[in-house]
DNA sequence: ATCATGGCATTTTTT
DNA sequence: ATGCCATGAT
C-alpha cells in the first residue's frame, strides 16, 4: 500500500474512532499480542481495524492474513467488516473458522496422509454412529459404556493430540481400557471410509505440518500474520497449530476474556488465554476494559458475579453511559408465572415505551426452559424466534439427502451408504445391510463397489440381490451425472426423484412431510445458491459437500425481524439485547447441578456472567419456587449468583405482575420511559461513540453509494439506509461506513 | 422386513 | 412429560 495522501488520511481515520488502549492494539507492529477484550469493549472492531492497519502500514498484504474465529458467522461478519474498511483488496485474505481453514488446507494436503481430496467431513452425528458401531463389533456393552459417552473421551483425547496409541499409553481402568480399543478401530475405520471427524480436521493439519516440514514452511510464510478471535475458546490442537503457523515468524495477535471461557466441557483449555505470557515473554498485553454496551449497573452487577472466581485475568468493565435502572430480580410461583411476567414485561415494553420485540431477548440454562415461554408468546401471539435447538443441517431428510450426494463424492463413506441404503425403504433390511459392509470391510472393497456386486456377497438373498441391484443401478446414473460436473441443485433433485425419495414422502400425506418436503426445496435452494457463485476449478460436489458439513444454520440466523428472541446462554455469547431476561436462576438449573458435581461451578459463573452482560440497558433475571422436573415438583433455591449481585444494584420489588400475569399497567414505571429514550439516543450514536448520530428520515451521503436516507436505526449504531442509485437498501455500521449527514 | 409397544434417560454444543 | 431406542409381533 503506498502513502498516498488518501490512504494517510485513511489510515489516520481508522485510529480516530478507537480509545486508548484499542489504539495501542490496533498498532501494535509484529510481535506476539494479547489482547483481554472485557464483554463489549469492541474486540471486533480492534481486530478489524488492526488488519487494516497491517495492511495500511505495509506489513502485510491481504493474502498474508490468517483471522481466524470460531463460528461462520463471525468470520463472515469480521470479513464484511474488514471489506468496509479495505475496499474489495480484503478479498484475498484468509477469514474463517479453525475448522473451514484446516479443511481448506486439506483439501491441498490431504494426500500426503493418505486420503482423498474427497475426503468425508462427520458431524458429531455421524461420528457417534461410528463409535456405535465399533463398540458393537468390538462387543461392548452400549448400555453400559455410551457411544456418546466413548466418542467425548477419544474427542478429548484428539483436542490433547493424544492418537489411539498415545491413549493407550494411559489408560487406567476398565472404562478406559474399552475406550482404547475403541478409539483405535475407530481410527481405522475413518480413515477406511476417507472421512475425518470435526476433530480430524485439526489434528490431521497438525500432522501435516509436523511431518513435512516444507508445508510447514510454506504455510507459516504465507501467513505472516495471524489474528484468533475468542482465544479464550481454543483448544490444545488448535493452540499446537497456531505455534507451527506462527511460532516462528511471531506475529501471532489473540484476543479473548477468560470471563467468557464457556467451552470448558469441549475441551476448551482456559490455559491458553491464562499461559500467553508464559508462551511469549516479550508479549504485548492490553486489556480492554471500557465497555460500549451496557449501563453501570450493569457492569457492576456483572463485575460482582465473576469477581467470585478465582485465577482470573482482573478486569473490571466500566462505561461513562451512566448507572440506567437497577437489576431487576423476580421470584415468582412456578415456571408457568415465570413465563406469564415475562410475557407481561414484554407487553409493557412494548405498548408503554415503545420497544420493539427484536430489541428483546430472553435467555435460559437448557433448551427444555423455552417451552413453557413458547406456549406463552403462541397464546399470547407475540411472534418470536428460538435460536438453536433442532437445527436445518440436523434434521433427518437433510441428513439423507446429503447422505446421497456423500455416497456420490466418496464410494467409501459407509456410514452414509448405510443412512441412505434403505430410506426410502426399499427392501434393504438390518441383516442385509451388515453383510454388505462385512464383506466389503473383509475383502478390502468399498461399500459401493461391495453393493455394486450384491452376488458376490456372502449369505444375500435373492430379493436383497434384485433389491440392491436396482438401487445401485439408479446410483450409477446419478454418478455419472455428478461426475460430469453437474450443477448440484440440478443433481440433488435428480438424487430425491430417482431414488424414490420424494415420492415416498409425497405418499405419506401428512403434516409432518409437507414439512420434510419443504426442507428438502430449501436444500435445493441452498445448492442454487452454491451453483450461482461457484466459480472454483475442482469438482463442484466435493466443494459442495465441504462447505456444508463446516455450516450450521445459526450462521444464517436473521435478528431483526421484530420477534423476540430466544435462546440457551451458550448462544446468546457474542450477540447483545436492549432489554435481557434470564429465567430459571435457580440452584441445580443455573448452575446446573451436574456442572456443580462435575466441579465446573465457575464456568456457570462464566456463563452467568456471559448472559449478564449480553443486556445494554435492562436486565431481569427471574427464578421459580416451585417448578417441574421430569414430571414431578421441585422447589427451588434461588441461585448463588442472585446472591453474589450487591444488593444496592437491585430492584427486588414484588411488583404486582409477580402474581398478577398478563399484562397489567400495574408495572409501569415512568423511570424507565424516560431512559428508554436515553437509550435509544445512544444505541443510535454507534457503539463507538464516534460523534456521528443519525436519526430516521436523515438525508445522508456515502461516497461509493450516494445519496440516501435513512430508513431504520439500529442498536450497536446500524442504520439502514435506502440509496438512490443502484445500491439499493442497505445496513451500514456508523462506526465504518464513510456516511456523513446532508 | 416392517411396524408397534414398552423401557430409560433426560446439559450446554461455535465446528 | 417426552422422546429415542430396543425388543418382540406380524
Amino acid at each position: 500500500m503506498p502513502s498516498d495522501a488518501a490512504t494517510d488520511q485513511r489510515a489516520a481515520d481508522l485510529l480516530e474512532e478507537l480509545n486508548e488502549p484499542q489504539r495501542e492494539a490496533v498498532t501494535h507492529g509484529d510481535g506476539p499480542l494479547l489482547v483481554l477484550a472485557g464483554a463489549g469493549s469492541g474486540k471486533t472492531r480492534v481486530l478489524t481495524h488492526r488488519i487494516a492497519y497491517l495492511i495500511h502500514s505495509g506489513r502485510a498484504r491481504p493474502g498474508e492474513i490468517l483471522a481466524i474465529t470460531f463460528t461462520n458467522k463471525a468470520a463472515q461478519e469480521m470479513r464484511e467488516r474488514v471489506e468496509r474498511l479495505l475496499g474489495r483488496s480484503a478479498r484475498t485474505m484468509w477469514v474463517s473458522t479453525f475448522h473451514s481453514a484446516c479443511a481448506r488446507i486439506l483439501r491441498a494436503e490431504a494426500p500426503r496422509l493418505g486420503y482423498t481430496r474427497q475426503f468425508t467431513i462427520y458431524d458429531q452425528a455421524d461420528s457417534r454412529r461410528l463409535v456405535k458401531r465399533c463398540l458393537e463389533e468390538l462387543g461392548v456393552d452400549t448400555k453400559r459404556f455410551t457411544p456418546a459417552a466413548v466418542q467425548a473421551q477419544i474427542s478429548g483425547a484428539k483436542n490433547r493430540l493424544r492418537d489411539a496409541d498415545a491413549y493407550a499409553q494411559l489408560v487406567g481402568g476398565y472404562f478406559e481400557q474399552t475406550v482404547a480399543e475403541a478409539y483405535r478401530l475407530y481410527e481405522r475405520e475413518l480413515h477406511r471410509m476417507n472421512a475425518m471427524d470435526f476433530d480430524d480436521l485439526l489434528v490431521n493439519v497438525v500432522n501435516v505440518l509436523q511431518l513435512f516440514p516444507e508445508v510447514q514452511g510454506r504455510y507459516s510464510a504465507a501467513f505472516r500474520h495471524v489474528l484468533v478471535d475468542e482465544y479464550q475458546d481454543t483448544n490444545h490442537a488448535q493452540y499446537r497449530l497456531l505455534q507451527l503457523i506462527a511460532g516462528e515468524h511471531r506475529n501471532l495477535t489473540v484476543v479473548g476474556d477468560d470471563a467468557q471461557s464457556i467451552y470448558g466441557f469441549r475441551h476448551a483449555d482456559i490455559r491458553n488465554i491464562l499461559d500467553f505470557q508464559d508462551d511469549f515473554p516479550d508479549a504485548r498485553v492490553v486489556k480492554l476494559e471500557q465497555n460500549y454496551r451496557s449501563t453501570q449497573t450493569i457492569l457492576d452487577a456483572a463485575n460482582a458475579v465473576i469477581a467470585n472466581n478465582r485465577g482470573q485475568m482482573h478486569k473490571t468493565l466500566w462505561t461513562d453511559r451512566g448507572p440506567g435502572d437497577p437489576i431487576v430480580i423476580r421470584e415468582l410461583d412456578d415456571e408457568h408465572a415465570e413465563a406469564r411476567y415475562v410475557l407481561g414485561e414484554i407487553r409493557r415494553l412494548v405498548d408503554d415505551e415503545g420497544a420493539s420485540l427484536s430489541e428483546i431477548a430472553c435467555f435460559y440454562r437448557t433448551n427444555a426452559q423455552s417451552r413453557v415461554l413458547e406456549d406463552a408468546l403462541v397464546r399470547a401471539e407475540i411472534p418470536y424466534q428460538v435460536v438453536g435447538g433442532t437445527k436445518f443441517y440436523e434434521r433427518a431428510e437433510i441428513k439423507d439427502a446429503i447422505g446421497y450426494l456423500t455416497l456420490l463424492a466418496n464410494p467409501a463413506d459407509a456410514i452414509a451408504f448405510a443412512r441412505i441404503a434403505n430410506s426410502p425403504k426399499r427392501g434393504i433390511g438390518q441383516t442385509s445391510l451388515q453383510r454388505v459392509l462385512a464383506h466389503a470391510e473383509a475383502a478390502g472393497l468399498t461399500v459401493w463397489e461391495a453393493a455394486a456386486d450384491p452376488g458376490g456377497v456372502p449369505g444375500l438373498g435373492k430379493p436383497a440381490i434384485r433389491a440392491f441391484e436396482r438401487f445401485m443401478s439408479t446410483m450409477a446414473q446419478l454418478r455419472e451425472r455428478a461426475e460430469a460436473g453437474a450443477p448440484i441443485a440440478e443433481l440433488l433433485e435428480a438424487v430425491l426423484h430417482d431414488t424414490g425419495y420424494l415420492e415416498a414422502l409425497e405418499a405419506e400425506r401428512t403434516i409432518e412431510a409437507q414439512g420434510r418436503i419443504e426442507n428438502l426445496e430449501e436444500l435445493v435452494e441452498v445448492a442454487r445458491e452454491f451453483d450461482a457463485v461457484y466459480d472454483g476449478e475442482e469438482s463442484r460436489l466435493d466443494a459442495f459437500l465441504q462447505q456444508i458439513a463446516l455450516v450450521s444454520d445459526s450462521d444464517t440466523r436473521r435478528d431483526d425481524e421484530g420477534v423476540v428472541t430466544l435462546m440457551t446462554l451458550h448462544n446468546a455469547k457474542g450477540l447483545e439485547y436492549p432489554v435481557v431476561f434470564i429465567i430459571g436462576c435457580v440452584e441445580g438449573v443455573l448452575p446446573l447441578q451436574r456442572a456443580i458435581d462435575e466441579g465446573a461451578l465457575e464456568e456457570e459463573r462464566r456463563l452467568c456472567y456471559v448472559g449478564m452482560t449480553r443486556a445494554m440497558r435492562t436486565l431481569t433475571l427471574t427464578y421459580a419456587r416451585r417448578r417441574n422436573v421430569y414430571g414431578s415438583t421441585a422447589y427451588g433455591v434461588p441461585s448463588r449468583f442472585l446472591a453474589e449481585i450487591p444488593p444496592e444494584l437491585v430492584d427486588r420489588d414484588e411488583g404486582p405482575a409477580a402474581g398478577a400475569g398478563f399484562g397489567t399497567a400495574g408495572g409501569y414505571r415512568p423511570r424507565a420511559v424516560s431512559s428508554w429514550a436515553a437509550m435509544r439516543e445512544v444505541a443510535s450514536a454507534g457503539a463507538g461513540g464516534s460523534g456521528a448520530s443519525f436519526a430516521v428520515g436523515d438525508d445522508v451521503l456515502h461516497p461509493a453509494f450516494g445519496e440516501g436516507v435513512v430508513t431504520g436505526v439500529e442498536p450497536g449504531g446500524v442504520v439502514t439506509v435506502r440509496f438512490a442509485g443502484e445500491a439499493g437498501e442497505r445496513k451500514l455500521m456508523v462506526d465504518y461506513a464513510p456516511l456523513t449527514k446532508r
